[in-house]
DNA sequence: TTTAGCACTCTCGACACGAGAGTGCTAAAT
DNA sequence: ATTTAGCACTCTCGTGTCGAGAGTGCTAAA
């Protein structure tokens, strides 16, 4: 879908460089920008008119459009593609960025559950808008452990392990009271034969004699399935309030459309898993939605798959008004999803990666 | 802080029914309404005129205001409160409502994990706003069972499940490999002393001899604390779309703080622990933030807490603006509450408790 | 005590008008 | 051939005016 550089030599160095600027002061400003505004702002050593002849190529060339007769330029969709291909899309974090954010996570690095929170939160702050941070999610979930503890009375609480490190929860309710031992029983037994098998190598397995470990072996597995179901696992979100300031949603109806987007995990799990079919590496930015979703055409998303190709991953972005400091958002979200995919690996593979 | 209704005899049966008619329109429509509308749209066998006088009356008491001189009549903040103590606190959830809840509720009491994300999502339903929900967290936690599960490498997890069926992990980076049976000893040396103790019983015992088992009690008294000194655990929000969408946040910026307030966390928390010292019982109606938070002037809010105190409680409640149909969310959340609370013993006791 | 009547006040939408911003075009300058 | 100055043109936006309408408070009659 991205253009590549010598697919687009219609745009002269000047042209480039107006682009350039325009886009820039018109995320800051939220204000269309005329040619008066562009060179005393940036001390362009040419004259309005010059800069007007360029600005009809760039809206001729579609990059750039007028509200209306007497206003300034706006970039277009095609005008913020192309600023983000060509301009901004190699560009790195700075270091002081990567320090900082490294620390964080260096702090947090003990507790697992942390790490999403803190991800979604740091990609808020960073990019000033709102973010998504879905939790790494094993595609082909492995059995790795599973503990059965009783309460008093009939109910059981299951605890298992997927070997991504995932852990579900579940409250039985049995038929009859069992002791904890008879549960400990249970659960090494499958604990033994289950070990580091799919679902569907466990459900090859012959039927257990023992009803209890019958009835647990088949929530288990229901359990496994419902998590290889999900696109992923729980959504994380934050700084929806960022976004929520900006002037394109203080009034425009369909700026709401999308926060519903956010709020309906079903529809955003739909988008996550329609926008990135492939497999972890570049950052996916989709503006104005692509045509593909009305709920987002005042609206760019930013988006990164993170962690071990075929064997856990999850997904973290950055979704805010289609004016978005793109220049800031891409190389974190970029950064972002480096980071958690060391972080992850560490998990699974139990390797040490300093990085 | 509720007026008694001795204690609020200034207002007659008439004066009451028009107060109660007001509230009503205006939480639907929004509008300011007039002595004509009110006379039309409720069918009232008098005229306009009476109807002023009474509005004069029920102004000078501080139940009404009005916008400009030739606005209609719009509920101040005593007169919701008047509202809600007096009509509308001790009204019951209708018996449909209650059984579709409790259905739904139904199929998901096998999992704990659900209950939460549930409870909010009904809340904001019903109560067409803004739902919050805590997990039910115990104010002092007692020791159930450990389970460390080695990965590859120096990388253990460790499961904490607390009496209440609280359960945290953490990932653990020991200071050299150890073999799952190791830990599955020290495991089990761990259950057994601590059982069923709370962090001080634990924290008085003698320390192990092994250097292993001295390091993941001294994590598992941390673990303990740090759930202790949350006010409660994770939060649960839903349905902010809904609120997003009435009148008063479509430009008041006080509205926007106050949705700001969701988003930190901490802020949230502070919010909780402030409003709702006492135990298990009533529903608290904030209105208008009573004064103490700046951050809810155009807002209300509706808690109640729930779970069995001094084991494990837990909060709900719903936000929306000023102008809120307190008639529906009010038995709502009270009904929630109660359910939350039936559900929480059962896990806690394991008695068996139909409802 | 209730009601009809009426003058009064205030909001709100429509309309007009002028200032200002920004443009496109043309012709001169480099 | 490119850049620039100048200028007429168009459009938005804020302001002011105006009249219609809504809703009130008051007074006097029922």
């Amino acid at each position: 879908m991205f253009f590549d550089v010598k697919m687009a030599p219609d745009l002269t160095e000047r042209q480039r460089l107006l682009l350039t600027l325009i886009v820039r002061d018109y995320t800051e400003t939220a204000q269309p920008v005329g040619s008066a505004r562009l060179v005393e702002h940036f001390k362009l050593d040419l004259s309005t008119a010059t800069i007007r002849n360029e600005m009809v190529a760039l809206t001729e060339a579609g990059y750039l459009r007028q509200p209306h007769t007497s206003a300034g330029r706006v970039p277009t969709e095609e005008g913020y593609r192309y600023f983000v291909t060509h301009v901004v899309y190699q560009a790195d974090l700075p270091d002081a960025a990567r320090h900082t954010i490294s620390h964080q996570f260096y702090q947090a690095r003990q507790d697992v559950e942390q790490w999403m929170p803190l991800a979604a939160s740091i990609l808020a702050h960073q990019s000033r808008a709102a973010s998504l941070v879905t939790a790494p999610h094993t595609q082909r979930a492995r059995y790795k452990h599973i503990e059965l503890i009783a309460t008093q009375g009939r109910q059981v609480l299951m605890v298992l392990v997927m070997a991504g490190g995932e852990v579900s929860q579940q409250l039985l309710t049995l038929a009859e009271p069992v002791s904890q031992e008879r549960l400990s029983a249970a659960a090494n037994v499958l604990n033994a034969v289950c070990m580091a098998k799919t679902t569907e190598e466990i459900a090859a397995l012959p039927g257990r004699a023992d009803a209890l470990e019958n009835d647990i072996l088949s929530l288990v597995l229901t359990d496994m399935n419902r998590g290889e179901q999900r696109v992923s696992g729980e959504i994380y979100l934050d700084g929806l309030t960022n976004v929520l300031s900006e002037p394109e949603f203080l009034e425009s109806t369909d700026a709401r459309r999308a926060i519903h987007l956010f709020e309906e995990r079903s529809l955003l799990q739909d988008l996550l898993a329609r926008a990135m079919p492939n497999g972890v590496g570049g950052v996916q930015v989709l503006i104005g939605g692509e045509g593909k979703w009305e709920e987002l055409k005042q609206c760019s998303v930013v988006l990164a798959r993170y962690g071990i190709p075929g064997q856990a991953t999850g997904m973290l972005g950055v979704f805010g008004p289609m004016r978005m400091a793109y220049s800031r958002t891409i190389p974190t979200v970029r950064f972002m999803a480096d980071l958690l995919s060391s972080l992850v690996s560490e998990t699974i593979s139990g390797e040490e990666n300093e990085q």
